[in-house]
DNA sequence: TCGACGGCTGTAAACGGTTACATCACGGTT
DNA sequence: AACCGTGATGTAACCGTTTACAGCCGTCGA
């Protein structure tokens, strides 16, 4: 069970000083020392002095593992996500961070778990490390490692692609904006819609394609087989799809790519292929990542609020503790929006994205 | 010191079982169970097994906080960040993340520490919580933060930016990148090349700075207060500096921006002034973030493996308690390269970058 | 028959804090 | 003078583990 690389103990340099030391050194109790960290009122004045210049002397701080293990409070949220690549995760993790500092929390991290094993295996070396866990597993069965988990400890899962009822959960809204994004291409005059899906498991992928049927199929266009290519979210697979479409024969009109790493594949395939687009096949994402500003053309997609998906999981995780009653769960659905740039021929809406902050300008300011 | 919002403990849900439980039901000594748990040689097969059934039976895992106060391991590592916003410390973290995980560690995760005081107080929470930190700091005085910590706790700095002696450092080779650049410059003709710096303090943008300085002088030509733009790293400052020197009669043939971002805003600044890079202008960056391939044209820029800038900090880490001599601290220099591609005007090199996925394909495609 | 030994198991002392409760000094009431 | 409340401090139990050490029991060699 234990990792043969492990790290010496701390004592390997001057060992660190105690709530003892502090308290021999200062003359009085290790209570009093306790006290005074922790701001409490009962200590005087003169005693309070005293003891934070010996400590500050002696390099003092308490020891956090002590304090949890007597409180069990340990101020470290749990992320666990299925990896660290691309410009997603790293969106969600910032707006975790956001919200767990607003708070006073640390972030403990693990990533990449392949298999429910994988999962389990890191629930349990957080177990007792965090005060709550926020848990995103698209590709596997999480509800069911989760199992057994919720009691314990406050958990939210990010996307459980179904009914859970074990454990808070937030939801993108993935069915609702592929099928917006769907009735704008219809909109724009499009009959034949191919589209890109992600790997076979994956639940996010699954809800799009499935929002992208429901809206051919609202539009009175029966969706078929053909116009549906296999990938993997990944560029290249999408640089292969496009190669695939661009050979056919009754080429479509449209390919609404399930997510936006995949469209800039796709929209390379299509330049290589001698294909212009919005004109020859208009193109369009999903997930709004920073670089879909950026392609040529601009890649109109379906914007996530990615950071705001992290944000709302630590307030629900930190609501469930004060509520009165913790025990109804959240379920929380996050909303898209719809990116319109040129990817889609369509004339992009008036101070979109990046060119608002070269409107109005007279100092320099953030980007947002 | 303690903050307001905390989480309740985890006895709200039923409360979690304890190695005495097992013991009791399983009827054998904690320290029985603690060695199950430890896979230690001396049980009996038979008590393995009943143990094992009755921990599982109640749902039974060790707790870590109290493994780690007794043992003073943690296995987790801790990473002090200044933000989470970019590519640049998304792309750290990964390769952090990629190696501890390899190791078995964990990563507790906290950023954004804009003062010096704010990082004092970061470190000193994670005190006694990780067996090591990361600490990333290029605005504030990191060392000056970092020493009484070093003691206690092997801390490895990145980009420390000048001589430290308390422990290990890996630096960004920012001078002899940026040297190399303003070189590949000079070959392609240029003789009036201006600087777009980063934020005043920032120790990154500093030693590019002097880099560009010094390969000037270098090649004969002197470098110039004029040349020498100010910007803070982010798009939108990048855009402004494009815009002034659009803007100028004497106008240079080419600009070195310290970071990527600020190039993309300079690229976008260029083209709404009518200039088109890289015929009016060259323009080249710096970190080689994912978006510079993506940019029209693609940028030119100084490579960094900013994954491998994490890598290699967790190896020192994990290094440093294997070593005889731990007293003896490690200094490592992350080299760069030159990612040539159009925006310097000069024709990319072959087999560059994205389009080594597209070669050696079945499929057709190549470009070049 | 006895002692030594080896394989399992139990007992209890840490680890570094927090906190309920006991204690104590002191000034003000009665 | 006895009593009591109050504010500051100390004592000790506790959090959930690991692990040194002791103990027990059966086997084996002398």
């Amino acid at each position: 069970m234990r990792h043969p690389h492990t790290l010496g103990t701390h004592g390997k340099g001057s060992p660190v000083a105690t709530i003892r030391d502090v308290a021999r050194e200062a003359g009085v109790s290790i209570a009093t020392v306790s006290r005074v960290f922790n701001d409490s009122s009962l200590v005087s004045e003169a005693t309070v002095r005293n003891v934070r210049e010996v400590a500050s002397k002696l390099n003092y701080w308490p020891n956090g593992v002590a304090r949890s293990l007597i409180t069990s409070r340990t101020h470290a949220l749990g992320v666990l996500l299925p990896d660290m690549y691309g410009e997603f995760f790293s969106d969600v993790i910032r707006g975790i961070d956001l919200a767990a500092r607003q708070h006073g929390f640390h972030l403990l991290v693990s990533s990449s778990h392949a298999d429910s094993e994988a999962l389990t295996d890191a629930l349990r070396s957080m177990s007792g490390r965090v005060d709550g866990m926020v848990v995103m597993a698209p590709d596997v069965d999480a509800p069911e490692a989760v199992r057994g988990f919720a009691v314990h400890c406050p958990v939210v899962l990010l996307n459980p692609g179904g009914e859970v009822e074990q454990c808070d959960t937030i939801a993108i809204a993935n069915a609702e904006g592929a099928s917006e994004m769907v009735r704008h291409l219809v909109g724009l005059g499009h009959q034949r819609i191919a589209f890109v899906r992600g790997p076979q498991k994956n639940l996010d992928s699954e809800q799009r394609l499935q929002g992208y049927r429901a809206a051919l199929r609202e539009a009175g266009l029966a969706p078929s087989p053909d116009l549906e290519l296999q990938g993997d979210f990944t560029e290249p697979s999408g640089y292969e799809a496009a190669i695939e479409l661009a050979r056919r024969k009754d080429r479509p009109t449209a390919v609404f790519v399930a997510n936006d790493h995949m469209a800039v594949g796709v929209l390379s395939g299509l330049l290589d292929s001698g294909l212009s687009v919005p004109n020859d096949m208009a193109v369009t994402g999903f997930d709004d990542i920073a670089m879909a500003r950026y392609t040529s053309p601009p890649l109109t997609t379906v914007r996530v609020n990615t950071s705001l998906l992290g944000e709302r999981a630590v307030e629900l995780l930190l609501r469930a503790r004060r509520s009165a009653n913790p025990d109804v769960k959240q379920h929380e659905l996050l909303p898209t929006s719809l990116a319109v740039r040129s990817s889609c021929g369509s004339r992009p809406r008036r101070g979109e994205d990046a060119l608002r902050w070269r409107k109005n300008r007279t100092i320099p300011a953030s980007i947002d």
